[in-house]
DNA sequence: TCTTACTTTCAGATACTTCTGAAAGTTTGA
DNA sequence: TCAAACTTTCAGAAGTATCTGAAAGTAAGA
């Protein structure tokens, strides 16, 4: 006879599937966004085996996505003395987890976007009055918000998790 | 003979295609992102068969991604007196257009996300100790992480540009 | 009413992303 | 040095997203 699988069971495979349709909203693949909600909410490390079965997934595809997530730091390799096997276990620090994400986010998205900003606004430096000047002056702007930003987001990522949030009080306040 | 094109022309040329491939690091399509750069940096409002020629695209393509940046408030349909063509404009102020951004993404990333945390957290509410209760708060840290970061959206997005600056530099200073 | 000047739609084509599974590679211990 | 236990790779398959272009739709003016 089938196990009944515990009522939090069934919220986990929810959570699961959900994460996994909006790792696509956030450009994130839906087999990564599935494992780290798998790995986020098991209560021991697991390993790849166990993360194909679960999610009905190859071991190739299972392989990659499980390097992808150390890549981002989302996840990290545990090695059980004795056991040959690489476990697996999720970063579970709400806050921990937002520094990670802001960082990478911001190295994938804001940089690459400062770097043709900066070129664009020097090509045309010598402008004159004009739509040239104009464009000129779009760019510098675009590239001073984008800096602005980055330095934002810096600055709130050096922060511990309750300065930030003592901060963020005073904000709301 | 063929005109030489202004130096600017140039450097807008690469802002259009550079931008266009960041669009997907961003989650946006390349051709909307094109279109977005392409109007961002128009001296004046184009029309739908100038943006397919400069942009060499589809008569539908062009359509579709118009309205879709319609739909995001990243740019407006402008009717002329007298013609019966529709003319689109970008929003050139940066805070507006990042305003126009955080919302958007906001309502497609943010919101979603925190209707199946609830839905977890509430489903497993009556856990008792062991697993089943780390899921349930677990789910609780999520949701409530989630509702500060867009309360603190909320709080920025109804600042005008001078008081977020404000607020901004006491944060950095 | 008809023609002209436009806009919208959508089926199929193309291009891109992700996944599979088997083969190759690596490490460990006997 | 070998076999067993595991991990990595990658060519081709499957699945998605995006684009084209032609046909259908709409509205204005004669």
């Amino acid at each position: 006879m089938q196990t009944e699988p515990a009522t939090w069971e069934v919220a986990r495979e929810e959570f699961i599937a959900q994460w996994g349709a909006l790792g696509s909203n956030w450009g994130i693949n839906r087999t990564m966004a599935q494992i780290h909600a798998l790995l986020m909410t098991a209560p021991e490390s697991m390993y790849t085996d166990e993360i194909m079965e679960r999610l009905h997934i190859s071991r190739g595809n299972a392989n990659t996505n499980l390097r992808e997530l150390v890549g981002w730091g989302l996840i990290r390799l545990v090695v059980k003395k004795g056991e040959r096997r690489e476990y697996f276990e999720a970063e579970k620090d709400v806050w921990k987890m937002f520094l990670t994400i802001a960082k990478e986010r911001k190295r994938r998205e804001l940089d690459p976007a400062l770097g043709v900003l900066k070129d664009c606004a020097e090509q045309t430096k010598n402008e004159g009055a004009g739509p040239g000047r104009d464009f000129h002056h779009q760019m510098k702007e675009l590239q001073e918000f984008v800096e602005f930003g980055m330095k934002v987001s810096d600055t709130v990522s050096s922060m511990k998790h309750a300065s930030a949030l003592q901060w963020a009080m005073r904000l709301l306040g």
